[in-house]
DNA sequence: CGGAAGATCCACT
DNA sequence: GTGGATCTTCCGA
């Protein structure tokens, strides 16, 4: 069973465009408070530094806030955002390249009613609402600015083997929220599973 | 030192 | 579809 071991720090060095499909089914695992939650993604999106506009390592920028993105790869960027939520990244590249994987909703694999109460949602949850969207997400699996910085390798947060998807059932588009990003918003970094119901906002190129 | 905007979510209409 | 909550960060003056 490789399913649950942790996916190595050279998965992670590569371009940030290249890991993010390849994390769609892999499982996110927090250990807290005595109880472990796991949820598998469905929707990610690639942050590519320097040169993309939407990412917060854009020409280079460097401040407190973002400095775990120029970790190596394989390390946890978690930032504040809008005063009241929490999103979570995966560091890919080497070290001082900028680039990450932003992760934007994912499904309970295990400890469901736990994330449902940190969510403050009543089971069973409407699909969709549980950890879609990149907010909720870390909401749902407790977490905060304290795992800014992690390694996603062992610890408390990681993320492991899964499993992994086929380009066939892969559906990419571009980037939420990002419209004042000039010609980067409109790069097609974002990528989820196709035909998830836990996807964070419907495909405008798919009906229903 | 002030102001504006943000990789969002929720309630309400 | 709209607007409010809420606060950190960044940039310009």
């Amino acid at each position: 069973m490789s399913r649950w071991r942790a996916l190595p720090k050279s998965f992670y060095r590569r371009p940030a465009e290249e890991v993010a499909p390849e994390l769609l089914g892999r499982y996110l695992v927090r250990d807290v408070g005595g109880e472990r939650l796991v949820a598998r993604l469905v929707e990610v999106e690639a942050y590519l530094g320097a040169p993309d506009r939407a990412s917060h390592a854009w020409g280079g920028r460097r401040t407190a806030r973002n400095e775990a993105l120029y970790l190596s790869g394989g390390h946890a960027y978690v930032y504040f955002i809008y005063g009241m939520h929490f999103c979570l990244n995966a560091v890919t590249g080497a070290a001082g390249e900028g680039g990450a994987v932003l992760l934007r909703a994912a499904e309970a694999v295990e400890g469901e009613a736990a994330i449902a109460r940190r969510r403050g949602v009543e089971l069973p949850a409407r699909p969709g609402l549980l950890l879609s969207g990149p907010g909720r997400l870390c909401q749902g699996l407790a977490v905060d600015r304290r795992l800014d910085r992690v390694a996603l390798q062992r610890g408390e947060l990681r993320l492991v083997e899964g499993e992994p998807l086929g380009e066939a059932e892969i559906v990419r588009g571009a980037r939420v929220g990002v419209g004042y990003a000039g010609a980067a918003a409109s790069w097609p970094l974002r990528f989820a599973v196709r035909g998830s119901r836990e996807v964070s906002r419907p495909w405008p190129w798919r009906r229903g």
